[in-house]
DNA sequence: GGAGAATAATATAATAATTGAATAAAGAAA
DNA sequence: TTTCTTTATTCAATTATTATATTATTCTCC
């Protein structure tokens, strides 16, 4: 196993909710701040800020703080490797 | 996008249970029925037939009786691409 | 019919989803 | 420095879904 089966699991479940994984998606390609999110999504801000909390929880991304803005990005290699499946 | 965001959320959200992820990559594998899946695990019946069925559900696999016997093997391609992935 | 295997039904506990309201943090401006 | 604005997070409450065991039923072969 090169991966985790836990670990594995705790990502594939935070991908496993449309929401998420279009944000994930979104993030990979263009990594933003909570309200570029909002907009794409159409979502209210703590929905948004809640499926962001979940999806760094699982190790799929990280945030930085820029001024007044928080910008998050995918660095979680396996994360990746299944939304290149998934664009094809 | 190759695969639908709802139908991949699904497959993602069947995946993500470590039982089931478990029995997954042992179908594919071996594709087997419920009791030796059951061995495998030391999980109730039960417990194992309802991955299964959730399993199955997601379109993951197909089962096929023999006898008196329901045999169980991994068909999509997504999932197949996913479990390669864990695999390395 | 009886044995073994699979599925269905039910119940309960645990977990996740959703979102308005409150709070915090940073920057701009009076 | 006090206040206002923008952005983001946390809280809290409700609702929905999932996990699992137990029990009962169905199916297939002998």
């Amino acid at each position: 196993m090169k991966y985790d089966i836990d670990q594995t699991c705790k990502i594939l479940k935070a991908l496993s909710h449309p929401d998420r994984l279009k944000i994930v998606i979104g993030l990979y390609h263009d990594e933003c701040n909570v309200s570029s999110c909002q907009k794409k999504m159409g979502l209210p801000q703590s929905t948004i800020s809640q499926h962001l909390k979940t999806i760094k929880e699982a190790g799929i991304c990280v945030s930085m703080r820029k001024g007044n803005q928080v910008c998050y990005k995918v660095v979680n290699e396996f994360a990746i490797e299944v939304i290149k499946i998934i664009e094809g």
